[in-house]
RNA sequence: GUGGGCGUAGCCCAGAGGCUUAAGGCGCCAGGUUGUGGCCCUGGAGAUCGAGGGUUCGAAUCCCUUCGCCCACCCCA
């Protein structure tokens, strides 16, 4: 038999009301903040990655789909999406609007990893960008519309982290502290820290093992190494979010996985903290259109993973609407009959009115313990006596009661239903 | 890539070497007479016991190999 492949899953009916759940409150969210949707190809050009996420991350060096297609291209299955919105803004002169031009996306993401709860190889992510302004206010918006994301969802006991991590300017100034500090602590590291003391300093910061931890602890803060212009940058930031009353902590040793992060980092995730907790997270990115190609253009975004949050909503039994589903059948008492019902219930759907028909040679019987099953309020029986007078009988499944009535007298009242919305299943879980 | 746990019907699972010709529950299908569901009763379909090899008179049960799933590390959404 085959299986979807590793770190892949189908997304069946019953999991659905959570997806369209999110993607309509991102949707509502984005609208609400003036960000418009933008949708890039599932696979770009493998260089765009390499360039944008940095040679040296785990992503480029073990987690991308690149494959050559039969042209010879190198191609690459998004692992992000923040490099292709960039691409996207560069390739149709986006630049020549008025800026910040605030995009955002719902997107299939692809990184190839060992899957465990919360991750997956194949991922969703529903994401935005603001490009083109430097001001600290985008910073507080982007992170704004975040919270307030996740608070119509209606997810609560959120932790916001944020710190920053300096510009070209001042950065290599502050890695040089920190790795001054650890040069001392060297032996006392785990040997991914050694490797990183080497390669990349800032994630020293966020080694989880309680040993690093220590050292990381009382390790010089890159706040504190940051040059005037992102100093107030930060300052400003904070300053908005208390503004906005957004409940942010600011934790020193937030640094992020891919290079291309300059000053603002955040992070969001659930208050009890486990593996993969982060649902969100996002950071300013001033060097990377310019690195991209572009003139150079200070943006700012955030992304967060679709089944992280509905791991969190359905750990918080957050309640999401049903989707939209039939609640009536047409069924009969002879299988002569089957033509008459598709009639009928051709004709109500005409007038908007969803219903199913009974399939195969079925009993009454039969077709009314599927009714049943299925939940319909609603059961429309075409029989021979009531035909014969051009009537048919409207049985209400729930009552256990029934009427006869004419084909306008059915449509008339299911119509009606419909408009009250009750004939819409609507309850879930 | 590394470590741990687990793989018996669509789902939950019993069975730990010969009464297993693999049990039960849910679900599915059908029936319980005349055109009507939900409860109950009866019947049915559905499992090469993840796969391959080995030990044995005999293996779902023991051994080896392999694949897959889950969880964790790394890292991230």
């Amino acid at each position: 038999m085959y299986q979807a492949p590793r770190g892949t899953s189908d997304i069946l009916p019953q999991d659905q009301p959570y997806w369209s759940y999110i993607e309509a409150v991102a949707t509502a969210t984005c609208r609400l903040y003036g960000y418009q949707r933008i949708d890039t190809p599932i696979f770009e050009d493998a260089r765009l990655f390499v360039r944008s996420i940095g040679e040296g991350t785990d992503i480029v060096e073990k987690e991308m789909y690149t494959f050559k297609d039969r042209g010879g291209d190198d191609l690459t299955l998004r692992p992000e999406g923040t490099a292709p919105v960039c691409r996207a803004y560069l390739e149709h002169g986006l630049f020549n609007v008025p800026q910040p031009v605030r995009l955002y996306y719902l997107s299939a993401i692809f990184r190839y990893e060992r899957p465990q709860s919360g991750r997956y190889r194949q991922h969703h992510q529903f994401g935005y960008e603001a490009i083109g302004d430097p001001d600290p206010a985008v910073d507080a918006e982007v992170i704004d519309l975040a919270w307030q994301f996740y608070r119509t969802l209606g997810l609560s006991d959120l932790n916001l982290q944020i710190n920053s991590i300096g510009c070209k300017g001042c950065r290599p100034g502050y890695l040089e502290k920190l790795k001054e500090y650890y040069t001392p602590n060297i032996p006392g590291l785990c040997a991914d820290c050694q490797g990183r003391w080497q390669r990349n300093p800032l994630r020293l910061l966020d080694c989880k093992k309680a040993s690093c931890q220590e050292a990381a602890g009382s390790a010089p803060k890159s706040e504190e190494c940051l040059c005037q212009e992102c100093r107030t940058h930060f300052d400003q930031l904070k300053s908005y979010l208390k503004s906005l009353e957004l409940p942010f902590q600011t934790n020193h040793r937030l640094v992020r996985g891919l290079d291309y992060y300059t000053r603002t980092v955040f992070e969001i995730q659930p208050e009890e903290e486990k593996a993969q907790s982060t649902i969100g997270g996002g950071g300013r990115y001033d060097d990377l259109i310019e690195e991209l190609g572009g003139r150079p253009t200070p943006a700012i975004g955030f992304a967060t993973g679709m089944e992280r949050v509905i791991l969190n909503l359905k750990k918080q039994e957050v309640p999401v609407p049903e989707v939209p589903r039939p609640t009536a059948m047409v069924v009969h008492t002879s299988p002569h009959f089957r033509d008459e019902g598709l009639k009928l219930a051709g004709r109500l759907r005409r007038q908007g009115v969803p219903v199913l028909t009974s399939t195969g040679a079925r009993s009454l019987k039969a077709q009314l313990r599927q009714a049943d099953a299925l939940g319909l309020n609603h059961t429309i029986i075409i029989a021979e006596d009531e035909w014969s007078r051009g009537t048919v009988i409207l049985r209400d499944m729930k009552k256990a009661e029934q009427k006869t009535v004419t084909p306008d007298e059915l449509s008339r009242f299911l119509v009606e239903e419909q408009v009250r919305g009750t004939n819409w299943t609507t309850p879930i879980h």
